[in-house]
DNA sequence: TAATAGACATCGTTTTTACAGATAGTCAGT
DNA sequence: ACTGACTATCTGTAAAAACGATGTCTATTA
């Protein structure tokens, strides 16, 4: 069994289908045919059902798909750790909350890339859900993300610790007339799967201020200018109001400590091979930690 | 970077040599250096120094060894797992100590392969120590030893639990006088490494017999013979002497329950994959603990 | 029911890659 | 300088992979 061989399985597998393995493979379809069929015969098994509408994966398929996965994972290791020679570069893909990418990691970003030019830094921001499966598939090669994380093929480094805060604007109505009235409060919130955004309803209901109306957006400064508009309310971290040229148009009200700290960790995969270039944001990381948290 | 490039350049990291490495792979040397210089070329990095005494690996081919090896692991695997239909099949490379391939393993595994005659059992006797290296190594899919074990890429399940006492010749003397006397013990004893060696030179020193002589057998037979043989003592499991030929002509001392009791564990590599000859022999084993101990 | 579209299998040809063998170069020890 | 043990390189051959065209099967559709 061949690596490429594994592949063309793997591609097989995900596609359901020989001819579109193909065109993602940028080969013939008689090319896969024939390679699935000497798979197949090396292994003594059958690895694919055929049916006129595509092929799909037998038993013993479906077992060796993991390994066919895990392979490929060690083998992309392998490349990089031994084109390692101690000096950082080459691609770093990492993930980050939105609140984190915007307040947090400029200047470390800053600094970083002064430091070691050649690492092309690659930041993808997202809600905690969404970067921690990135990290877990190998497409990130480390993430920003809400602590706790308690993930077996994790490991995760505290490396921020953010007080979250509400925001509303400077004529926003006192809270406490919403839940006498019971009038709907709009909340502003991240997209699903942000670890604030749960921290939020659940202070909200907590509260008893239900029922709720939400509002979507993608970015902080989408946030906060809802919230500067007089849209509602959101719960962002501190410094993520501060920093920003809107925020000295909202008011900031604080929540009790026990619910308004929230620990921003790294997380990596247990298993993944730390380069240069990883070593280094990591050091970097752990300096802007110490300064200026 | 191929399954079969890896190959080669483990070959040659091990050999330290490139001709060397290109007969053991039953292929010629032109072939070897080949592939390697190819290697080294789409990695961007030398994996071996080359000098008139062969070659020797370089910072990056270090690296790179861990992975060529668990990768090559990982596929043998994959090809298990993938052709593993359910039925038990195949080989099954099996260690044991000395004393349990001679008491407990016969009854089991006659009807182990009395129920699955397909299963080519191998059964390797040696000490826990390199028995436990061979299941590192990957070159046993698992081996009884005697507990505990404690290695976090090792599982261990309990099966048998022995108890050790003290056998020597009829005719033995007393074996306070040896003290009063201060005389010199011989202990008959397996081959450095065993578990059982250990328990019985600790309690020896703990009786305060010293000096002593060690006579080194790697059978039980051997120790037996040599103990009815008024030779010197030897502990070894209760069993190991009544099932035996020649224990009728031995005497058994028994020594404190808290030094006698032993666990032997049936060891397998945590992230092996057991297919299901594997999982066939243990479900036999486990009956075997259940009813025959 | 016959035509059709989509999908996999098969076959012959071409291209690429791997292999074996022979030869040349390199370095340490004598 | 010679020798012995290695590795690098070159060359023709053999094997394997890729390609493109064609065949076959089946579910869908007119």
């Amino acid at each position: 069994m061949d690596l490429s061989d594994l592949a063309f399985f793997s591609a097989v597998a995900r596609c359901g289908s020989i001819s579109k393995a193909a065109q993602q493979l940028n080969t013939v379809q008689s090319n896969v045919t024939m390679r699935i069929k000497l798979m197949e015969e090396r292994l003594g098994t059958p690895l694919f059902n055929r049916h006129s509408r595509g092929v799909s994966v037998t038993n013993a398929g479906q077992r060796l798909l993991p390994y066919a996965e895990q392979i490929a994972a060690l083998v992309a290791d392998a490349t990089r750790a031994a084109c390692d020679d101690g000096t950082a570069r080459g691609p770093l893909p990492i993930g980050a909350m939105e609140t984190t990418a915007a307040v947090r990691l400029p200047p470390v970003l800053a600094k970083f890339h002064a430091q070691y030019p050649d690492v092309e830094l690659d930041i993808t921001t997202g809600p905690t859900a969404t970067l921690l499966e990135k990290v877990l598939d190998h497409s990130l090669s480390g993430a920003f993300v809400a602590a706790p994380v308690a993930h077996p093929e994790l490991v995760a480094t505290p490396v921020f610790r953010e007080e979250l805060v509400l925001a509303m604007a400077k004529s926003w109505p006192d809270i406490a007339s919403y839940r006498q009235a019971n009038r709907t409060l709009t909340v502003v919130v991240f997209r699903s799967g942000c670890s604030y955004r749960q921290r939020l309803e659940q202070y909200v209901s907590s509260q008893g201020w239900l029922p709720v109306r939400r509002l979507e957006f993608g970015t902080v400064e989408g946030i906060l200018g809802c919230v500067a508009a007089n849209v509602g309310i959101s719960l962002l971290p501190r410094a993520a109001i501060t920093r920003s040229a809107i925020g000295k148009s909202v008011r900031i009200e604080a929540i009790p400590q026990r619910e308004a700290m929230v620990d921003t960790v790294f997380v990596q995969r247990r298993d993944a091979y730390a380069g240069a270039a990883m070593r280094a944001f990591m050091a970097s990381c752990a300096d802007a930690a110490e300064t200026g948290n």
